[in-house]
DNA sequence: TGGGAATATTCAAAAAGTTGCATATTCCCA
DNA sequence: TGGGAATATGCAACTTTTTGAATATTCCCA
């Protein structure tokens, strides 16, 4: 039922057909919720036989044709039950990354160094991203502006932690591929 | 296949029991990858009939036995091939808290609010634990002195991930309550 | 001496997630 | 005019993960 959470909270942004939600998960939310398609078309129809969705079938004259979901009254009632939810449990991380890394010391350092410069091109590429979502949010205004004339703040709240992760993704990476390096050299001056 | 991987990351730290491994999974790999007891007995299991972990079994004063894990030759072999495989897909993660935080809006704000000071709590004893964690590996020496010296460098560049990830959560949890309380302001400023 | 907490492992079932494919339409480019 | 890419959805099979126990030993405290 956790998936179903976020697919409200990707909702909330206005409706979206499964494949809009599918790919990129309406952008903010991909940041901390991962779902593949299959997931997410599942969990409409579910959420659709439960009263939580409603489905509105688009014509479209370029493209395939398409349902946009969005939230009935039942669903904005969900969404509020839920953010008062108990204690979220604790956020599950996967990163074959890190593993990697607490494996370099008996693995191919060359291949984790190569891992970790391409998860440091992915964080920059994010945090471009990032930058530019901020300024189409804050449209002009100042931070403390947008705090004060703004709608929602949620969706910018979490845009932060977002961008935040990638920047501190990219400074670690500086830090781990130094010391990689640092390493390298060592064992090459140890072979001599 | 992947949970294996971060069961033998954590067996490079040295023999454990399945119990060992499952609560902290020895302490470092529990920042990049969560495991219930469930999936970690079963997971070894199916790693000593491959032959890549051995188990030995210990007979315990005033313990009930336990059956003791370690790497194989195979096991190591294991850990180097897997470190050189190819891209990590995209790290998975799935933080209830941001979901919540992305529906504040139409939910309950001070719901929301506690969560997040609920979280902060637990990234600051995480942010305690780690630095303590960082002394003992540092065991006196600068972090230049350190990356000299040491057997292996991956627990501690994991560790100083896990480490800003915490700080990071602690800079962010106090913008976020900041905007929080202002707009708890603004609302009960707009309703008189 | 009795009960709760910690250690240590395991089973079974349900829920969730992944993978691979199948389908259909349309765009764009060579 | 043919093929690849993007849009858009869906099925079925499979694996993984989660949940909720059950079991057994021992520690510690009241």
């Amino acid at each position: 039922m956790a998936l179903r959470n976020a697919v409200m909270a990707a909702l909330l942004e206005g409706e979206a057909s499964g494949y809009d939600l599918a790919k990129g998960f309406q952008s903010s939310v991909a940041n901390f919720w991962m779902a593949t398609p299959q997931q997410i078309y599942r969990e409409l129809e579910r959420m659709e036989s439960e009263g939580l969705v409603a489905a509105r079938f688009v014509q479209q004259e370029r493209r395939p044709n398409k349902r946009l979901f969005s939230l009935t009254e039942a669903g904005y009632a969900a969404v509020h039950a839920y953010t008062t939810e108990p204690p979220a449990k604790p956020t599950a991380i996967r990163d074959e990354l890190l593993v990697k890394v607490q494996c370099v010391d008996v693995g191919d350092l060359q291949a984790v160094r190569a891992a970790i410069a391409q998860r440091m091109e992915l964080a920059a590429a994010k945090v471009v991203r990032f930058e530019r979502a901020r300024e189409r949010l804050l449209a002009g205004r100042t931070e403390d502006e947008y705090f004060g004339t703004a709608e929602r703040i949620g969706p910018y709240l979490t845009l932060l932690r977002g961008l935040s992760l990638e920047q501190d993704n990219l400074r670690w990476g500086e830090v781990a591929l130094k010391r990689l390096d640092q390493r390298t050299a060592a064992l090459a001056a140890r072979a001599e």
